[in-house]
RNA sequence: GGCGCGGUAGCUCAGUUGGUUAGAGCGAUCGACUCAUAAUCGAUAGGUCGGGAGUUCAAGUCUCCCCCACGCCA
């Protein structure tokens, strides 16, 4: 048995999240947390709302809240929509909380301390009619170069010419539309990064296996242009992370907070506090300290692909930084994008499907077998509702789920609603059990390595076994003649049924949960020997014939989905 | 413009360090079966592996050039 702690990237608190980010992170993370707890592995799956920043500051004066109680309300909302989808975090915190403003303040104390924040003195515009400092995508004007009346502060999306904010004629807040701002004289904090670039190049250098896209990308930042650049990591906002020193004030930056990207990570720390200090754990340190029993902690983080930079660098050289035994990530598991249709999901044009609406539609299993076997893991994937369609009717209903109803049904027909018993295994028997071992061994081998598509379609040629055992042996015909071989092939199906349970159940919770009780059984033990497994439920062992376990979409379905959710085109 | 991931059967995708007739699932066609959700099982057809040049006894797999899509950055 091993520890493993898994964090999922932590979803913005602004709005409902689409498939392609379900896809991205916390779906993969709940997987691969499911799978190793059924493999009795002892697993810490941490994730939480991100809710600092402008964006949810904005978001709160739209909802016409304050942006605690905005963000308290949305955290909710999160988390009712995660627990929909079945994700199974051990605590599902927030970047708000106080022990991440402690924590928070405590990392920057002690990089300073390490002489790795220097304080920088820069100008910046300020909307007086807005109250706050604007960052440069929130100012609009007319491009000098072009004449565009809506270049942003920092380039013109007409002529691409880079622009510094105070180059704009009639330069406006798009917040408030107010003209009336001034350059003001601001400081920050910044992280030198800089000063660890070789630690970090190191360390990434030795990371050889983790996925391409995830190496690539980081080594793109470390190297590019002049290298790896100080961050700064405060901001003149009202919401967040007050800027202190440890548990001192920090003189010169009062009333400025963290930048949502310093607090953020922290957060997957803060979290497994939240989690103590919630009653739902102890000993958050056995996971996060080496020093106090995490050196034997595997960790392993997902997330998508616009993720990675902070995860390979930033979040590393924070805790690099403080030189304190801070468990650092071991294997990083990046996705590519869910394309929806042809072109990207849009929140704002209303294009692609969104978690909530997603769950009313259709039960959490069908998205999660479908996001699940399509995982954009090599490339970008692409979701079409003709695809969803054909690979759901058939994988769920067709393969898996009627393959329950017709053994099922066959029993309680021919013999009862118990498991028969029947003569001993013959060679069609033996030679199951060596093809159910290697396949599973398969299987296996693609979930430790988090192999997400290909273990989905080792699992679903288990399932298909099922069917070839059946079509080849045929017990409605040896029935006839056989009763008592019948009866043993019965039971060898009803078994199976139990196997793909806690095969599935990584995937499909529900079903599998579904499946269990049919079989009236809560022996989840994994399949280690699959002579044994096929045993599991002796005869006498009574069952029910469960509602078939999916339903298939129809073609009208499908069409008034594809339509509702097409968006407005450009 | 620079960089990055890709461009493999109608569709969605696999193809380890270059090595026998390029694979899977779906879809299509044909057949078997009739327990089951008009389900299942089997077989067949379908690809000049984006284009071109090169290295090699041998290239989807390496090198160079070009084209296309997507993304990131400037």
């Amino acid at each position: 048995m091993a520890r493993h702690l898994i964090t999922s990237a932590i979803p913005y608190i602004n709005g409902i999240k689409h498939l392609g980010n379900l896809v991205g992170s916390q779906l993969p993370a709940d997987l691969f947390a499911r799978y190793l707890r059924s493999r009795g592995h002892e697993v810490l799956f941490l994730c939480a709302t991100d809710e600092h920043g402008t964006p949810a500051e904005l978001a709160a004066a739209k909802a016409g809240k304050p942006v605690a109680e905005y963000c308290a309300e949305m955290h909710d909302v999160q988390a009712n929509i995660a627990d929909g989808f079945r994700l199974s975090f051990d605590h599902f915190g927030r970047s708000s909380s106080p022990q991440n403003h402690a924590l928070t303040q405590a990392f920057a104390g002690r990089l300073a301390e390490m002489g790795l924040i220097r304080e920088v003195t820069e100008e910046q515009v300020f909307s007086v009619t807005d109250g706050r400092f604007l960052p440069d995508r929130y100012i609009e004007g007319t491009c000098p170069n072009c004449g565009f009346d809506s270049a942003r502060g920092d380039q013109c999306d007409n002529c691409t010419k880079q622009l510094d904010p105070t180059d704009l004629i009639n330069a406006h807040s798009t917040i408030s539309g107010s003209t009336d701002l001034e350059v003001r004289t601001t400081k920050h904090l910044y992280l030198r990064q800089s000063e660890l670039k070789g630690a970090l190049a190191d360390w990434i250098e030795s990371k050889k296996d983790w996925p391409i896209l995830t190496t690539s990308i980081a080594k793109k930042w470390l190297n590019d242009g002049d290298g790896l650049q100080d961050r700064g990591i405060t901001r003149d906002l009202d919401w967040g992370i007050p800027v202190k020193n440890g548990t001192e004030d920090w003189p010169g930056m009062e009333g400025k907070v963290f930048y949502v990207w310093f607090d953020a990570p922290i957060e997957y720390i803060a979290s497994a506090q939240e989690w103590v200090d919630e009653g739902k754990g102890t000993d958050w340190e056995s996971w996060w300290r080496t020093d106090k029993g995490a050196d034997d902690v595997t960790y392993t983080q997902f997330m998508g692909k616009d993720n990675v930079p902070f995860h390979t660098l930033s979040f590393p050289a924070t805790i690099k930084g403080t030189q304190e035994p801070w468990k650092l990530v071991d294997y990083i598991k990046s996705f590519n994008y869910l394309n929806y249709d042809g072109g990207q999901f849009s929140t704002s044009r209303g294009r692609g499907v969104f978690m909530d609406q997603a769950l009313e539609l259709l039960p959490s299993d069908y998205w999660r077998w479908w996001l699940l076997s399509h995982a954009p893991e090599t490339s970008d994937a692409e979701f079409t509702w003709e695809q969803f369609q054909t690979d759901t009717n058939k994988d769920l209903a067709d393969v898996l789920g009627n393959f329950v109803s017709r053994i099922t049904k066959f029993c309680r027909s021919k013999f009862s609603e118990a498991v028969p018993e029947g003569v001993p295994f013959g060679e069609s028997e033996e030679q199951l059990i060596v093809d159910l071992t290697t396949r599973v061994a398969a299987f296996e081998g693609y979930m430790d390595a988090i192999e997400v598509r290909k273990a989905a379609a080792e699992l679903r040629s288990i399932w298909v076994l099922g069917n070839e055992y059946l079509q080849a042996n045929a017990p409605w015909t040896t029935f006839k003649t056989d009763p008592d071989t019948a009866a043993m092939q019965v039971r060898v199906g009803l078994n199976l049924i139990r196997i793909y349970a806690i095969l599935s159940a990584p995937f499909i919770p529900d079903a599998s949960a579904t499946m269990l009780a049919a079989m009236k059984t809560e022996d989840t033990a994994w399949p280690t020997d699959m002579n044994a497994a096929l045993n599991a439920l002796p005869s006498g062992h009574a069952f029910e014939v469960p509602e078939n376990l999916f339903r298939k979409i129809t073609d009208d379905e499908r069409a008034e989905w594809a339509e509702r959710f097409a968006g407005t085109r450009d």
